[in-house]
DNA sequence: CTCCAACCTGGAGCGCGCTCCAGGTCAAGC
DNA sequence: GCTTGACCTGGAGCGCGCTCCAGGTTGGAG
């Protein structure tokens, strides 16, 4: 239920057996549990904190400020405003990464447009050098 | 109109100066006219091309893959389709980041929803631990 | 009790995409 | 003609985010 080894982990979560010790050595994800004889336990609180960095890493945040959020969470209660800030913060930045990202890609189904030839008119500049 | 120093190339591409000689010096750019005295003069049809390359790296097209797609342009004409393929899988591939992307999003404005504490009632696993 | 796959550590190395540097050349304005 | 800022080259270096390695330990199955 709560408790699980490294391989499970990281079949769970997505990131390699490297990423999640790497993740711990730079303070990303808090101390995890070990058994007596010194192995990783992974709780299910764990197992959140790296749906969460996926979540995180997916939409394009560094790491630094990954851990700075970490942090803020490890500090208390009282740091929430501030979390809720980062993220917030975050998210516009991500709200400009899909909207650049649909400028891209429509251009560049224009593009494959070209290629195919359909009849739609296409007048662009970019169209009328000899990149295609 | 067509001939433009350096520093007005990477003005109008927003490429930097180092970028653009690194694109020339890895074979992406085609070579690129020069001055008697060996200073570099680009044209509309450079110009182009880096629109291009804006919008592959854009999105996420490794630099390996557009050296690839110029070089099949610098072969002619009967490259065309294999060009078309290479644009319609990278496009495949963007729309699946496009996908990602916004389900990510949408995670990420549930947690902060959790912050502001709106009404609505989350009951996600991730949101019961204690990693906000 | 033995085996062996899974795990541990510290630290080096890598792939990508630039970015910076030293030391020298070019060319437009005065 | 001189100055000065933009430009040239080859090559080293960097920041990020892992990834791999050697050499050793652990722990569940048989």
């Amino acid at each position: 239920m709560s408790g699980y080894a490294p391989s499970e982990a990281a079949r769970r979560s997505g990131f390699s057996l490297d990423t999640l010790r790497y993740y711990e050595k730079i303070g990303l994800l808090a101390d995890v549990e070990r058994t007596a004889g010194g192995q990783r336990v992974f709780t299910d609180d764990d197992l959140g904190w790296l749906v969460l960095f996926r979540c995180l890493r997916d939409t394009g945040m560094p790491i630094a400020q990954m851990r700075r959020y970490a942090e803020l969470a490890r500090e208390g209660e009282h740091t929430a405003d501030e979390r809720r800030e980062l993220l917030h913060h975050h998210a516009v930045r991500v709200e400009e990464q899909m909207r650049l990202l649909q400028r891209q890609y429509d251009h560049l189904r224009e593009k494959i447009r070209f290629y195919e030839r359909l009849p739609e008119p296409v007048a662009e500049a970019e169209q009328a050098t000899a990149t295609g």
